[in-house]
DNA sequence: CGGGGTATTGAGCCTAGTCAAGCCCAGTGG
DNA sequence: CCACTGGGCTTGACTAGGCTCAATACCCCG
C-alpha cells in the first residue's frame, strides 16, 4: 500500500494529483519477515527498494570481533533502502527487529519516475537525505554524548518518529527492542545498556515495561538528550 | 570551476555532451575561507550549494558541554551541502579546516536541472548518498572500532579519497589536520588521540610529521582498521 | 516442568577522560 | 638578536565511565 508513502510525503511537502497517481501506479508487491532475518545483505546488488509498512527494521554492520553496530532504525512509512537505487552495491544490511510487512519497488520503475516527475523525485530523495541527517546525529551521540545521554536522545526521536505517522501518543508507544539491540544501537554493551535505561528509570523520566516504553518527564529527558528535532526536518514546505 | 564537478562525476558513472554542458553553464562564483571560519551554520536556510575546490572543510555539531564531534571531512571536488537544496534548514555548520576554495551554486539553478536531466540529477544525488555511507562507516568505527583503529580507518579513508582526486599517491598525502581535529572526528579527547596516534608510529604502521603523511605499511594499516571501501562506491557503472 | 532468551546485579579490569606541566616552534615586538 | 607569547604536541598521574565475566532471576512458550 503506497498510500502510506504518499502520506509520508505529504508530511513534508503537497503532491500533485498526478504524483499521487504516480506513486499509486507504482507496481509493488508486499512480502513480509520475522525477526531477526535479514531483508538485504552487505555486498547485494538489490534491483528493487524496500518501503517499510508495517514493524521495526533495522541497519547494521558487523565487526571481525563479533562486535556489531546498529546504523539506523526505521518506522513504518520509511522508505529504507531507496539508495540502492543509485549506490547499487549495499554497503550494509538491513533487519527485521520483529515481524515486519514490506512493500517492494523495482528499481526500473522509480527510474521511470525520476525522468517524468521531477518535484516527486524530488520528494523522494528527501528520504535517504533524512536518514543521513538522522546518521549526523547518530555521529553527535556516539561521539559526544554519555551512554545515559544517548539512551534519552534515542527515545526522544523515536517517540517522535513515531508520533507523526501515528504511532505513538501521550507519552507512550510499543518499543520492540530488547536491551541488547538498544546496546547496538547505542554503541555500549547490553550490561552498561541495561544500567543506562535503569538510571532513566530511576530518575523517573521513563517508565519500560515488556515492549511499552512511557515517558514520565519530557521535558527532563529533552534537556537530558539535548534532543532537538530540527534534524528530522519535519517542516512542511515547498521542496 | 565546475570541470572539477565533472571530473568527479565521472568516476562513477559517464556523463553526456549535453550534461557536461549543463554543468559547465552552471552560473558559479568562487569565495575564499581561512582555517577556521563557518561556511554554513546550523539553523541557516541557504539558497545556494557549495562544491569545494580547493583545501579541505568539515561538517560539526557542538554540545553545550562544549564538546564538538566532526562529523564528516570533505575533500576537493566534494559537493559538500547539496543537500540544503531539499533540506532547507542546515542541522550542522560547515567549517573550513585550513584555507579552502569554494564554488557556489544558487538551488534555483541545481533546481532546472534536476528539472530537465534526469540522469545528470541522479548523479548529482551521488554525491549525499555517499556521504550517508560514509557516515555509516564511521558510526560504526564510533561505535565498536577502537581509537586505534579508528584513527588507522581515517587515515585509510583519507588516502583512498585523496588518491582518486589525485592529491595522494606512494602512499603520502598532505593532511591538514591537527591532532584535536583528528581527536573531534574520532570522538576521543586530544590526549587520547596523541597516544593512539604514537601507537600507530610506534607500531611503523605511519609517520606523521608536520602536515606530511606517510603510511608505511598499508596492508597492516588496513587490517587494523578493518578497512574495506566498498562503501566509498567506487565503481563506474551506469546509475 | 524444562529450555532459551532476556533482564539484572556484582566484581574487577581496562580504555579513555581530565588536569596539569613541559616542550617545541613560529610569529611578534622591542 | 632576543624575550615573549600562543598554539600544538607530548607526557605523567589520577579518575571515571564502560567492558567482561559470571551468577541469578525472570518470563514466555512448548
Amino acid at each position: 500500500m503506497p498510500s502510506r508513502l504518499i502520506k509520508n510525503l505529504e508530511l513534508r511537502d503537497d503532491l500533485s494529483i498526478e504524483e499521487k497517481n504516480a506513486i499509486l501506479e507504482l507496481p509493488v508487491y508486499e512480502k513480509s519477515f520475522s525477526g531477526g532475518e535479514d531483508i538485504v545483505r552487505i555486498g547485494d546488488e538489490p534491483e528493487n527498494s524496500n518501503l517499510l509498512l508495517d514493524g521495526f527494521v533495522c541497519r547494521y554492520r558487523d565487526l571481525e570481533n563479533g562486535g556489531r553496530q546498529i546504523l539506523a532504525l526505521h518506522v513504518p512509512g520509511d522508505f529504507i533502502d531507496l539508495q540502492s537505487l543509485l549506490l547499487k552495491v549495499m554497503d550494509h544490511s538491513l533487519q527485521a527487529v520483529g515481524p515486519c510487512r514490506i512493500a517492494i519497488v523495482p528499481h526500473e520503475k522509480l527510474k521511470r519516475v525520476t525522468a517524468n516527475f521531477p518535484h516527486l523525485t524530488r520528494m523522494l530523495w528527501l528520504s535517504p537525505l533524512i536518514d543521513a541527517a538522522i546518521h549526523r546525529e547518530w555521529l553527535l551521540g556516539l561521539g559526544r554524548r554519555s551512554a545515559r545521554a544517548r539512551a534519552a536522545h534515542l527515545i526522544c526521536e523515536l517517540y517522535t518518529r513515531l508520533s507523526i505517522v501515528g504511532l505513538a501518543s501521550n507519552y507512550r508507544f510499543a518499543l520492540p527492542l530488547s536491551q541488547r539491540l538498544m546496546a547496538e544501537a547505542l554503541g555500549i554493551s547490553a550490561v552498561h545498556a541495561n544500567r543506562s535505561i535503569q538510571a532513566l528509570r530511576n530518575a523517573k523520566l521513563i517508565d519500560w515495561e515488556l515492549d511499552r516504553l512511557t515517558i514520565r518527564n519530557w521535558d527532563q529527558l529533552v534537556a537530558l538528550a539535548e534532543f532537538d528535532p530540527i534534524y528530522l526536518h519535519l517542516e512542511k514546505v515547498p521542496r
